[in-house]
RNA sequence: GGGGAGGUUCCCGAGUGGUCAAAGGGGGCAGACUGUAAAUCUGUUGCUUCGGCUUCGAAGGUUCAAAUCCUUCUCUCCCCA
C-alpha cells in the first residue's frame, strides 16, 4: 500500500539539494518535522585550527532546517576532539593538547555563525567537554559501557576498515562518547535528531540505540546522514596540492578560496551550487544546466555566493573583481582583490633578477622552481612572457595603473601576484 | 617475551657496493589545445652563489667508493606466547 502522505517541506528541500543519504526512520522524521519545531544536533570536532571546506555540508543542511523553523544545536566537540574519531579515517590522528583544542574551538564558533543564526535562542552552541571531561571512568563503564556490544561494534564499516591498519583502544571508544552526547542532548533539550555525514551513520545509530536502552523503547530519537561529497575527478573535496581549503582567511586567502570554487569541474557545478549556496533550487538548476563557455558564469556565481557567505559581501565583490581583472587582459578593473604586496622603488632601482622576483612574490617556492617556470615560458610580467632566466627587472617594468604604480606577475595561467611600488 | 617481514625522493614502488639525485607509475608544475573546464599530446619534477651541496627511518662503522655490507637504536606490519 502506498502511503499518501505529503513530504515535509524541510525534508523535501534537503532531498532536492542533495543532503539526503539515509535516515533511520523517514516516516517518523516526516511526521515530527510536520508537527512543529524539533531540536536537531550536529557535531563538529575542533581538531584543526579552522574549519575547512569538508566541514561545511552539515552546517548548510542545518541552515536549511533552521530556515524551516527547526532548532539547531551545534555541538563543538571539545571533549571528543581529545580522542579523535576513527570513522572514515585510515590512520590514527595525532593527539592534540587541551590548549590547542580550546583555541580551535574558539575559531570554529566564529565560523559556524556564518551558517547558523544564533540570534535570541534560535540556535544553541554547546561543548561536550562540559559533560565528557569530568566523567568518571568506572561510572561511565557501568552506566553506558554495558550497553555496547563489542561484537556489534566490530560489524560497523567504520571499524572494519581500521581492523587492517590498526585501531587503538582510545579511538574505539569514540562511538561511546558520541552516543553519550546524543543521550545527553536528548535528555537536556529534547534533541531528537542527529545529522551528520554518512561516515557518522554508525555513531548516530549507536547513539539512538543507547537512548532507547536508557530511556525506554518509546524514545523517538532519529538520525539522518548526507552523502559524502565527491568531486567528479575523484579528488578529495576541498583539497589542493598545498592542503585543505580553510575558511580562515589567514590560512587560505580569500582569493584562493574564491578561485577554488571558480575552477571546479563542469560536472560538479550544479551539485555544489545546491550544497554550498543559499540560492533557490531552481536557480541552481538553471545555472548548472548552462553549457560550454556559459557554465563559467555559473562557476563565478558559485564562487561569489560562497565567498559571500564565508567572508562577507564586501570581500566577495573585491575578490571577484580582482579575479576578473587578472584573467581578462587589459581593462581598468579593480585589482585590489588580487594577491598583492608592496615593493620599494629603491629595490627596483637596484634591479632584481626575474627568478628572485617570483620567489619573493611567493609564486615559486625555490629558485630552482622559478628557473623551471621561467625557462618553460611560464612567467609573465605585466602580461608579457619572459623566458630569459637572467632577465633583470627594474623601474622600467613599473606600470602606472589608475594612479597606482604596479607590477603584475603571472606564473602559468592562473597564478597572479601584484606588486604595488612605493 | 619469541620469530618473521619491512621503513627509498609528494605518494605508490624498483634498486642489494661504483655507470644512482636514484627505474617505472601516480600526482604536481609548465607548454600546446581551450572555456580560468575536461580529455589529449609534449616537456619537466631535491637544493644551488651552477663550483658544487644535501637526500634513500636514526646514529655509528667497513671501504678508494654505500640507498646497497656490518653494529646499535627506532618505528610499522605479520605470526607465536
Amino acid at each position: 500500500m502506498w502511503r499518501h502522505t505529503t513530504m515535509n517541506a524541510a525534508l523535501a528541500t534537503l532531498k532536492e539539494r542533495g543532503f539526503f543519504k539515509q535516515c533511520t526512520d523517514e516516516d517518523l522524521l516526516n511526521k515530527k518535522l510536520d508537527e512543529g519545531p524539533i531540536r536537531i544536533y550536529v557535531g563538529v570536532d575542533p581538531t584543526g585550527p579552522s574549519m575547512h571546506v569538508g566541514h561545511m555540508v552539515p552546517l548548510f543542511a542545518m541552515h536549511h532546517l533552521q530556515q524551516a523553523g527547526h532548532l539547531p544545536t551545534i555541538l563543538v566537540g571539545g571533549g571528543t576532539a581529545r580522542i579523535g574519531d576513527p570513522s572514515g579515517k585510515s590512520d590514527m590522528r595525532k593527539m592534540l593538547t587541551i590548549d590547542q583544542i580550546k583555541a580551535n574551538a574558539e575559531n570554529l564558533k566564529k565560523q559556524i555563525a556564518n551558517f547558523i543564526d544564533f540570534d535570541g535562542d534560535k540556535a544553541k552552541l554547546v561543548d561536550n567537554a562540559d559533560w565528557l571531561a569530568d566523567l568518571n571512568y568506572i561510572d561511565f563503564l557501568r552506566e553506558i559501557g554495558r550497553h555496547f556490544s563489542v561484537n556489534r561494534m566490530l560489524t560497523f564499516e567504520a571499524y572494519k576498515k581500521r581492523m587492517e591498519k590498526g585501531l587503538s583502544f582510545i579511538e574505539f571508544n569514540y562511538q561511546l562518547l558520541q552516543s553519550y552526547d546524543f543521550l545527553e542532548l536528548y535528555r537536556r533539550e529534547n534533541c531528537i535528531l542527529q545529522i551528520g555525514g554518512d561516515d557518522q551513520w554508525g555513531n548516530i545509530v549507536a547513539g539512538m540505540e543507547l537512548i532507547r536502552r536508557m530511556e525506554g523503547s518509546e524514545a523517538e530519537a532519529m538520525g539522518l546522514t548526507f552523502p559524502l561529497v565527491t568531486r567528479s575527478d575523484g579528488k578529495k573535496m576541498g583539497k589542493t596540492e598545498k592542503g585543505a581549503i580553510f575558511l580562515d582567511p589567514e590560512l587560505t586567502s580569500i582569493y584562493e578560496f574564491f578561485q577554488y570554487w571558480r575552477n571546479v569541474a563542469d560536472a560538479d557545478v550544479e551539485k555544489f551550487l545546491l550544497l554550498y549556496t543559499f540560492l533557490p533550487t531552481d536557480e541552481c538548476r538553471r545555472l548548472g544546466a548552462l553549457k560550454d563557455q556559459e557554465i563559467n558564469k555559473a562557476k563565478e556565481v558559485l564562487a561569489y555566493e560562497l565567498t559571500k557567505i564565508i567572508h562577507g559581501e564586501a570581500e566577495a565583490n573585491k575578490v571577484m573583481e580582482g579575479a576578473r581583472a587578472a584573467f581578462k587582459a587589459g581593462g581598468t578593473q579593480d585589482k585590489s582583490g588580487m594577491p598583492s604586496g608592496d615593493m620599494s622603488v629603491s629595490e627596483l632601482e637596484k634591479g632584481i633578477n626575474i627568478m628572485d622576483l617570483f620567489v619573493k612574490a611567493g609564486l615559486c617556492s625555490s629558485k630552482s622552481e622559478a628557473r623551471r617556470l621561467v625557462s618553460q615560458n611560464g612567467a609573465a610580467i605585466n602580461g608579457e612572457k619572459n623566458s630569459d632566466v637572467d632577465a633583470v627587472i627594474s623601474v622600467e617594468a613599473i606600470v602606472d595603473e589608475g594612479g597606482e604604480k604596479e607590477i603584475v606577475l603571472k606564473a602559468g595561467k592562473k597564478r597572479f601576484f601584484r606588486y604595488i611600488v612605493k
